[in-house]
DNA sequence: AGGCGTCATTTTGCACGCAAAGTAATTGAC
DNA sequence: GTCAATTACTTTGCGTGCAAAATGACGCCT
């Protein structure tokens, strides 16, 4: 009786439990579950929040600049975009000179919002409770691999 | 001319390119990328698969533990199994003596599949090119993080 | 037995994520 | 200058991810 191929057979290199990329896309999903309640004050979505902390640091610019900056695809930001718009926080307008680029900057209110969002990296790092340094270790290990797996 | 209160003013804690759950958020869009090509051989998404390992590894469960092992929230599995049930890779009966629950198993199909899956782990550690020592580093960072934020 | 709270699963509604196809405006080749 | 290739963005279609509400079955209390 060696082994038992059905039920139980010898681990696997299929074991869910084995998986690095399972790990990380359940963090990643428990991450955004978690900024969600923080969010839901702002009414802002965790991507709508990536959206607006890149225009806080880089005002003015085209979809292309903020699709390689927040790593979102253009089909995925034209309608949040839309929504944010909604919302008031953003203005769009097509760029003079090129009409086929649209210029995408943070309204007064959007401006006024960045206030109410600087808690909000605190209260995430409280819910984690991670050393900083593991926290550095973690964030560079995700940025090889985004390298990594570029294109 | 101390500061400069608009663009480019000092680092913040809302810049972009500070926040791990970013670079998570990025890897873990990154890797699902990656698996879609070595998955669309197998008709599978990424998630589909993930539910496939995880009764390869444990056949027979009910939905809520299959919930429990691949962490996907029960209204994500509903039309999930549907869809393996309609490309005839899996089973789901009602549970003799409890009609509330439903029993998932893989197919005669399902379990051939898992032949042409094998090769998948070895295929995206090739992509990710990550030394084993920072893939099990990452890995017990991320169930880390997953273990706080719990709930 | 009847009723009620709990449990397992499904449904609904909304927001991504992204490949692929579509639409304009711009550039480049000649 | 003309027209094809390119660029910037939008649209479409499908599959999640998840909160919240709905459905249906169980189990227990009396």
């Amino acid at each position: 009786m060696k082994k038992n191929k059905d039920q139980q057979g010898e681990p696997s290199a299929l074991d869910l439990d084995r998986q690095v990329c399972h790990s990380l896309y359940s963090a990643a999903n428990a991450l955004v579950r978690a900024y969600r309640q923080m969010l839901e004050k702002l009414d802002l979505t965790y991507p709508q929040y990536v959206v607006m902390m890149s225009l806080w640091q880089k005002d003015g610019v085209s979809i292309s600049n903020l699709s390689a900056h927040t790593r979102f695809d253009a089909g995925t930001l034209t309608p949040l975009l839309r929504r944010l718009q909604d919302k008031r926080l953003i203005d769009v307008k097509v760029a003079k000179g090129d009409e086929r680029r649209k210029i995408v900057s943070v309204s007064r209110q959007g401006r006024s919002l960045k206030k109410s969002a600087e808690k909000v990296p605190g209260q995430i790092a409280c819910a984690v409770d991670m050393p900083a340094e593991d926290a550095l270790k973690l964030k560079g290990l995700c940025e090889t691999l985004v390298g990594k797996l570029k294109r």
